[in-house]
DNA sequence: CATGAATGAGGCTTCATTCAT
DNA sequence: TATGAATGAAGCCTCATTCAT
C-alpha cells in the first residue's frame, strides 16, 4: 500500500506539481481515504522526501557501478548521459518531481538531498578531471563547469520529453552522447 | 505601481515558488494592501502570465536580433547561448520563475507562452539546419535534439547558478559556447 | 493489563490533558497497540470514569471510616483535610484528572460523578453542622459555604503543588488544617 | 468585532472547554465565518492569550489599587478576597477559563502568564509577612503556603458558584474573609 | 487609488473507533 | 488476547478574491 501511494503521487505530482497536488487528490486515485494516507505517512513532505531519497540514492549506486566497471573516462561519461536519459520511459514521472520539486522540502530535509546531488556531481566532474589528466579530455576546460553543462543537457530532457512521443529514448541517448564529446562544430 | 508589484512578486516567487507565495506575502513586501493588488491585477494567475510573457517575448526579440546582425551560424549560436547566460545576473529571477513555474497557468495562456517558447526553439533549431548546410556543423546532427540539448546546457544554468558565487558570468558564457561548439573529447 | 493502561493513562492525562492525549499515546507509552486498548475498554471516555470512579469511590470510603472513628468533629475537620492532602505524593496525578476532567464525561457519567462529589461534600458540611451544635466552631458559620471554603483549601493544592519540590506534604497539612481551624488573624 | 469574539469565546471556552470549542463553533455563534476569526486572530491560542492575558492583568491593577490604599493588613486581604469573588458574577466565564485552560499555552506564552500569577500570588504573601511582622497575623503561619490556602479558598470558587443560583455573592464574600481570618474554631 | 473587513472553499493533519485476522 | 490496516469525521488554518467605503 504503501508503494501503492507512492506511486500513485508520482504520477500526480508530475502532471499537477506537489503543491497543486492535496492529499484528497491522492487518496481519491487509489480509492482509499485519507486516514490510510497517514497511517503510512508522517506528512505530505515526508513522502516528498521518500520520493526524493529513494530517487537520488538509485542514482548514486548505478553511477558508482559505471564508474567501477568502465575502463576509460570516455566510456564513463557516455554511460552516465546514458544512465539519466535511459530510464527516461520508467522513472520520467519520478525525475520530474526530482528535479522540480526539491523546493517543498523542509530545510534539514532539503540540505540531505543537496548533498547526495552534489555528490553525484563531483563524481561527474572528477571523471572530467581524470578524462583530461589521462589525454582523454580537452585540457582547457573547467571541470566543474562542464559537469554543470552535461547534466544541464541530460536533466533538461526531463522537461520536455515526450515519451509517448517520436523521439526514441536511445537515439536521444546516442545523441546527446554525442554532442556532450564533441560539440556541434565539424 | 504595478512594475512594483511585478518586481517584488519575480522576488518571491523566485525565493519560494508561485503557489507558495501570498498574494498577502506580495502586499506585505511593498508595504499596501490586497485591495490595491486587485486594482491592477485581475488574478494572481494573471501576474504570473505577465511575468512570464515579459521574459519570453523580450528573449524573442533580443533573438531575432542576433540572428539578423550575425553572418555565420556558429556566431549565432555563440551569441545566443551567451544571451541566455548572459544577463543571469539582472534576470535571474525572472528565469527562475519563467523556467519552474509554466505550469500554473491556466490551458489558455500556458498555451500562448508555449507557442513562444517553441519559436525560441525553432529559431535555434533554424540556425542548426543552416549551419549543417553551410558546412558549419556536423551533418550528422539531428537539428531538433541539438538545439534542446543546448537549451538544456543554458536553461539549467538558472537551477544551480548563484549570482553572488565564484563563478564569473562572462567566464562560464564562454566555457559553455566552447563546450556546445567542441565538445569535450581532444 | 488494564491496570497497566489505568496508570500509564493517568499519568499522560495529567500532564498533557484528556483531550490532548491521544490513544495512540497511551498504547505507544506502553508498548502496544490500539487494539489492546480497545479489547479493555470501550472507549477512551469509559477509561475517563474507571479513574473518575476509582478516585472518589476511594476518597468516600477512607472518608467514611474517618467519621465512624474520630470522636470530636474538630478531628474529622483536620483528619479530613490531611487525607485530600496526604496522599498527594501517590495519587496527584489521579487527583488532578479528578479535578480538571469530569467535563469530558457524557451527561450520564458524569451526573454519576456529581452525585459522589456532592456526597462527600455533604459529609464534610455535616460534620461542621455537628460541630457548630456540638459547640465546638463558631455558631456564625454558613455550613455550606464552609464546606466549599476548606474543600478549596485541600483540593487548590493540586493545581500547584510540586511534589518533588521543597515543600514537605506532612507540614503542608499541618498548616491548612491549623489554617482551617484559626484563620490567619491573631 | 476581535471583542465580540472574545466575548463569545469566553462563554464557551467555559461551557465546553478550550479543547472542545472548535473555531466554527465560535464563529457560528456569531453569524461569521471562520476567515473573520482568522483575520482578527492569528490562532486559537494567541485568542486564548489574549483572554489570560486580560483577566490576570485587570487582577494585577486591581489588587495594586487595594494595597496601596488600605491601610491594614487585615483590610487588605478581605478587600482581595472580595475582589476574586466579588465580580465572579460579571467575569465567572473569564475566570472560569482563566483557571482551567492555561495549559493550552505555548510554552512561551505559558511562561509570561505563570510569572504575573506569581506576582499576584508573592503580593498576598507579602501582606501575610507583613501583617504578621505588625502583630495583625499570628506569627506561627508559613505566609507562602498560606497564600496559596487563601487562593484555594477563592479560586476554588469558580469551580461550583453557580451565578445563578442561590448564594448571595456578598454573603459569600463576606463568609470567606471570615473564614479565612478566623477560621472555624470557637 | 487604496483600504480593510469579510468570505468560503479547500488544504493538511489528528484521532477515536472498527474489524478481519 | 492482540495486531495493524483502514475509516471518516472533524479540527485548525490559509488564501484568492470581493466589495463597500
Amino acid at each position: 500500500m504503501k508503494q501503492e501511494i507512492t506511486k500513485h503521487s508520482v504520477k500526480l505530482f508530475q502532471e499537477k506539481g506537489f503543491s497543486e497536488t492535496s492529499i484528497q487528490d491522492i487518496v481519491d486515485s487509489l480509492g482509499v481515504t485519507k486516514g490510510t494516507f497517514y497511517y503510512y505517512f508522517k506528512s505530505k513532505e515526508q513522502l516528498l522526501m521518500d520520493i526524493h531519497l529513494r530517487y537520488i540514492e538509485d542514482l548514486l549506486n548505478r553511477q558508482k557501478e559505471i564508474i567501477e566497471k568502465e575502463q576509460n573516462c570516455r566510456n564513463k561519461v557516455i554511460k552516465i548521459v546514458k544512465l539519466i536519459i535511459g530510464d527516461i520511459k520508467s522513472t520520467q514521472a519520478n525525475g520530474r518531481v526530482y528535479f522540480r520539486e526539491m523546493r517543498n522540502l523542509k530545510p534539514e530535509n532539503a540540505e540531505i538531498i543537496k548533498t547526495k546531488r552534489t555528490e553525484f556531481r563531483d563524481n561527474l566532474e572528477q571523471i572530467i578531471i581524470e578524462g583530461i589528466e589521462a589525454g582523454e579530455f580537452r585540457n582547457t576546460l573547467q571541470p566543474k563547469l562542464i559537469a554543470l553543462g552535461i547534466l544541464g543537457v541530460t536533466n533538461w530532457t526531463y522537461q520536455w520529453m515526450n515519451p509517448s512521443g517520436d523521439v526514441s529514448v536511445d537515439e536521444l541517448a546516442e545523441m546527446f552522447a554525442d554532442f556532450v564529446l564533441h560539440g556541434i562544430h565539424v
